[in-house]
DNA sequence: TAAAAAAGTAATATATACTTGACAAATAGA
DNA sequence: TCTATTTGTCAAGTATATATTACTTTTTTA
């Protein structure tokens, strides 16, 4: 896994720190710390929580031309 | 969680089985079974790869509009 | 309408996402 | 430069995604 700085980037966008966005999806700063450093391979739900609270979509934030592995 | 009726479009779309999917996208017929069944919350990883077998997007298969719980 | 294939279901086991609490390192603001 | 905030990290615990095996039910097809 490698990471994701789609996700930092709109994170910044919206002014939020790891804790704010945190809070919104509903799960802890060392989740959001670890799927922003490629650490986990979160929930599709999550995900969806993640998108909503930065105003992005699946496909923005989740979609790279290169994964193959599950 | 509720079913997953455009991933089970999508396969029929393919005319793939569950096990064909599930071989696709490297996992067992019976996580296929759940997560059109919406009994399981899949890792976004096994949803991308679900989608690039069945030739959709994350979007297209996992953004529905309403579900706000983790 | 019978057999075959596909889908549904269930129990047990394992891997890992996610939590909690705590502390260190880095960054930002006074 | 001092302090507060943010980020990174780690260890231990809990919840759950996923595997495996096996069986039943439904659907397809000959």
């Amino acid at each position: 896994m490698s990471k994701n700085l789609n996700l930092k980037a709109a994170r910044a966008a919206k002014d939020m720190t790891q804790k704010d966005l945190a809070d919104a999806a509903g799960v802890t700063r060392q989740t959001i710390n670890a799927i922003e450093l490629g650490e986990y391979n979160p929930s599709v739900k999550l995900c969806v929580a993640i998108c909503r609270a930065v105003g992005k979509t699946l496909n923005d934030l989740f979609w790279e031309e290169n994964s193959n592995e599950k």
